[in-house]
DNA sequence: CACTCTACCTGTGCGC
DNA sequence: TGCGCACAGGTAGAGT
């Protein structure tokens, strides 16, 4: 499940890999699966991506924005959102697609750029102003400064963890790390965010900002085997039964606004 | 505004 | 063994 830490992973790979997509031309497209574009009113198509160069690669929240030099000399932007079970890479051009394979992007000089995604959750857009999909998110968690970070979140009245799921308050955080970041502050996801004092609202900044910034300099997170690529160690998501790794007391497990939700009720009490 | 529910999907893992 | 079903969750949108 690629929240943050992944798709930042994701964006180093591609920027900085070899070989490395920016530079690269598309020569021709491949829609395996069409649904994977959303192609909304004021969208542009896919088809029109034939004969684009990829010049840059950001990443804001959990979206994916590639920048790209096309024929027309208007900007355009392609981008990609992972959702739960999307994969991106670079590939030969004559590797198989696989069952999952979404869309090809066949890239002059023998790679293809390959999405992969069994749920079909994962999205692709193609549109001149990237805006219209981020434009109502908040800051990104990575790297919200404390009073900002405490200055937005006086103005809200809610549950603290499904608070820091809303991507309008800050972006990138998601299930996972959401949890991880209660627990490293210890602060009960249902305490409510009015009630937070100045100390809990600093300490839970601490947190989501260190545990977003360790999971990128992990590659990702390990949760027992699950996610093979990185190495950034999970306290509580998934570990419902499983003795707390600072108190010994058995994790615990809720559901709060649909969401399971992992924490320690001796380390994060209400 | 805060919240709850539903829809979108399919692989996994459980109970029977 | 095989079947059925709950479950996982990011986001949008509708409803309370």
């Amino acid at each position: 499940m690629p929240e943050l830490p992944e798709v930042e992973s994701v964006v180093r790979t591609l920027r900085n890999g070899t070989p490395s997509l920016i530079g690269a031309r598309i020569r021709s497209v491949d829609p395996v699966w069409p649904g994977v574009c959303a192609h909304r009113p004021d969208d542009l198509c896919l088809e029109q991506l034939v004969g684009c160069r990829f010049d840059s690669i950001a990443r804001r929240g959990k979206y994916l924005i590639f920048s790209l030099s096309c024929a027309d000399s208007r900007a355009h932007f392609l981008v990609i959102h992972l959702r739960m079970t999307g994969r991106l890479f670079l590939v030969p051009d004559r590797d198989a697609l696989q069952r999952h394979t979404r869309l090809v992007l066949y890239l002059a000089g023998g790679h293809a750029l390959r999405f992969d995604d069994p749920r079909k959750f994962g999205r692709v857009w193609l549109t001149d102003d990237p805006g219209t999909l981020t434009g109502r998110m908040g800051p990104d968690a990575l790297t919200v400064s404390p009073d900002e970070f405490a200055g937005r979140l006086a103005g809200y009245r809610r549950q603290v963890k499904p608070l820091l799921l809303d991507q309008s308050f800050v972006a990138g955080l998601g299930n996972i790390y959401a949890d991880e970041s209660l627990y490293r502050a210890g602060i009960h996801p249902r305490a409510n965010s009015a009630d937070l004092l100045p100390e809990d609202v600093r300490r839970l900044h601490a947190a989501v900002t260190s545990v977003l910034g360790e999971a990128v300099a992990a590659g990702g997170a390990n949760i027992d085997g699950v996610f093979k690529a990185g190495s950034f160690v999970i306290n509580v998501y998934g570990r419902e039964g499983a003795p707390c790794r600072i108190c010994g007391t058995p994790v615990s497990k809720i559901r709060l606004g649909q969401r399971g939700t992992h924490f320690c009720g001796q380390c994060q009490p209400l």
